[in-house]
Parts: structure tokens; sequence; C-alpha cells
DNA sequence: GATTTTATATGATAATTGTCAGTTTTTCGA
DNA sequence: TCGAAAAACTGACAATTATCATATAAAATC
């Protein structure tokens, strides 16, 4: 086993709570955590599912959904590299709200609870961060909210290729390097595929974005910037 | 001073996280606490102000509400007795993302940073009990995003009547005893105004809803949650 | 490489929701 | 108790967005 597969050694660790355990209970982590390979379409845990431990996300992206009445799935948050999943579940002893599905292929390890939940009523440290990292959560949840209610599908889509850009990059040639399907950016900003298509085309006519295959990126983007400001 | 104003003797600390408090540092926190009377339309805090201290409601309801780029104020949550407001924002150290308004008169204790800091830090109990209660915050506002991008307008207006006898009840007559203005109703489901009020008029017209005055009240709850869950 | 499936695209139309303008009702302070 | 201000209401219309139908392009499968 090399050392890559040791949480000790692991980079990962550096963006998420586990960096505030001490070396014991990280030791006991690493020993009784999985690592996983998923694929991309493949679902990691489902809505309404009892979990039995955390997804810390070593590499490739998750989208968390929700299934809502009139059958759609509302993407509520992207998991990328060095955060954890499943979190909220195991802390307050609740099936999962969500439901979580590769947008690529990923790489994760799977976390038993027992090592969270003693960790979490010894080390204030740890419960600490973990709960900072709760609180960051729920302020981009509000702020989602927010958007959701008083900006129009337009803006929004906008917004989602600035987010797009700003967390995951673009490549040399300024495409981006994470790459959703329109329906998933639909399921993102909650809106119907074909508006969002209808709009993505209406942004490359506008000289907004660009295209080239599946890949899709930013060439203005002051403009996009604008345009989700309301200007 | 009477027993009522000691925070060991309060009931309200028994829905909120200082439950979990040892006796001694309820006792420092209530020698630093300061109680506040609030009236209908003031405000506790603005968005964007640094918090020194944390709110604990004693009675009556606060709007948490966050201004959009568009200039409408929209209401991500409702504060109630025994709710504690301002956490995030003191655990995180920021200032804060939502302002708070009373929504009728309000009793509540202005708790100083320093006696919730410092608990944090050494109490693993008390810091799990926020933890639980941010989770708890974190489902409803990811359910809320839900329903914002899913459901229409008449579908969150009912909602929110179900939601406001739910949780703050009504009278022997059946009047809501949570009287929120048609522009509050509109902030909560992110409408305009002119629409909650003719949603609110065809709701009485079909017989969901009565009012008299400025209270309003329900009639027909299954009819409500048909139309709430899309029948 | 042909074929089936899936994703993207576009048009036409309907439904929902917002905006503006104006009226009536209620509330509240002088 | 009067009068101003705020809240509730209504109509007409415009803008946004969803839905349905269908076409084309790309990907996956055999």
């Amino acid at each position: 086993m090399d050392h890559k597969t040791r949480c000790e050694n692991c980079i990962v660790r550096q963006f998420n709570s586990l960096r505030a355990m001490t070396k014991e209970e990280l030791k006991r982590v690493s020993d009784s955590k999985l690592m996983k390979t998923v694929k991309k379409g493949e679902a990691l845990f489902e809505e309404g599912e009892k979990l039995n431990g955390v997804y810390c996300v070593r590499d490739g992206v998750s989208k968390l959904s929700k299934l809502s009445a009139n059958g759609k799935d509302q993407i509520v948050k992207l998991a990328t590299k060095g955060e954890v999943m499943g979190q909220r579940s195991v802390i307050v002893e609740e099936s999962a709200n969500l439901s979580a599905v590769a947008v690529n292929d990923m790489e994760v390890c799977f976390i038993p609870k027992e090592a969270i939940i003693n960790t979490l009523h010894s080390n204030p440290d740890f419960t600490y961060e973990v709960l900072r990292h709760m609180a960051h959560h729920l302020k981009e949840a509000d702020d989602v909210i927010v958007n959701m209610s008083q900006k129009t599908v337009k803006q929004r889509i906008a917004e989602a290729f600035l987010y797009l850009k700003h967390n995951y990059g673009d490549d040399d040639e300024g495409y981006l390097l994470l790459t959703l399907s329109r329906e998933d950016i639909a399921n993102v900003v909650g809106t119907a595929t074909e508006s969002c298509i209808r709009i993505i085309s209406e942004f490359k006519k506008k000289g907004l974005l660009k295209s080239s295959g599946k890949k899709l990126g930013i060439v203005n983007e002051k403009g996009l910037q604008d345009l989700a400001d309301g200007f």
C-alpha cells in the first residue's frame, strides 16, 4: 500500500475538517477507511438512504441533488476534491437528504461513521472545524436561495458559468475543465433543459461563450458578469 | 432582578444549543448577557454588520433577509422563540450575511461572543449541539432551494400558509397567530407583492383561506396541501 | 460501420409571472 | 377625528419561462 493511500499524507485533507484531527485519530480513520472509484453517472448514495459513513473526495466531482415532486432533479451543490459528503446525515443521524452522483470519474474514501462520531465527541477542535465548514455551506445555501428567487434564468446561467470557471478553471484555449451537460446546468439553475440550451445558444451568438464539441468556454467574462449582475 | 432573567432558569434555552452548556458556562453567559426589547419593524442587525455576539429570542419573531441586486428583500428564514440568531457569523468570524428585522414586538437576549467562543473551544458537547442545529438549518435551506426552483409561486404560497399554521398555530376561530404582511409573504416565497396578493385573493375565492381584518386563516388545509403538492 | 440511443437544438405556443398605473382600504399619528 | 401615509387590491399588458413537437448531431453499442 503506497503512501498516497494514508490519510496522514493525503493532500486533500488540507481542504477539509480532517486536518483538525490528532495523529491518533487520523490513524484510526486511515485504518478503517475504504478507497473506492466511482464511474461517471454512478451514485455514491441516494436520497433517503441511511449512511454508515462519509465520503471524502480525492478526485472528480459529484453533484448533490434532490428529486422534486414534478420529477426533476434539483442540483443543490457540486462537491469537489477535498470536500466531505454525507457529513450532515451522519451528524444528525438522519437518512440522506440528497443524492450524490458522480459527474465524472471519481476517487473517494469512505470513512465509517464511528471514526467520525467518536472524534466529534472528544476533540473540540475537530468539532469546531466541522462546524466552521457547515457554517460556510449554510451561507452558500442562503445565497443560492436569494439568487434562485431574485434572479432571472439568464442571470443564473451566466453565474453558473462564472462559477464553473472560478472553481474548476479552464484550459489554455479557454475551455472549462469541468464540462456539465446542458441538462445538469439546467438542474443547477433550476430551469427547463430547453430554456437552458436556448440561453446558451444566445450567449454564443452574443460572443459571451464559445463551444468546441462538448466543451464550453467563456469568451467575455466581464460581459457575463454584467449580465449576472443585472446590467 | 427576578429569576426569569437568569439563563439558568430560562425555558427558551431548552430549544437551543445553550442547553448543552455546563452550569458555570451558563452562569458566565447569564452574567454577560443583555436583555433587549425590539419593536416591530426595528432591526436587530443588518447585513454586512460585524456582530459582537448572538441574539437569543425569548419572544416574538424575526425575519432574516438579504437584499438582492434588484432591490428586493428575500426572506431566507423566520426565527422564533428559542432560536439563536447570528451564530453563523460569530462562528466563522465574518460579518452578517443576513439582516434581522422584528416581525412583531420581540424580547431578545444579546450574548457577547466571548461567552460563546470560549465554550465552543472547550466544551465538545456544546459545540456538537451547535453543529446539530446548524446541520438542521442546512437541510432546511437545501429544501428551500429545491422548492424555490421547482415549485410555482402558487405552490410556494400554499406551502407558506401551511408552514405558518404548523409553526405558529392558529386561534380558536382558525386565524393564524402570526400575521405577515402580503409584502413579507411575497418576500418569503420570492415573488412580486402584487402576484402574492392576487393569489391570496384567488385562494379566498376558492375557499382555501379566509380573512378578517388583517388576520388570515386556513379554511381547507387539505386543499392547500394538495395544491402545494402539485395536484 | 450501421444502427440505436442520447444529447443538443429550434420553432410554435401556452402558461406563468412581473411591471406599471391607478383605486380602495386600513392604519396611525398629529 | 381628521388627514396623510402605508398597505391591500385590481386591471391591462409585457416579459419570462415552460411545454410540446420535431429536427439534427453526437455518442454509444453491437
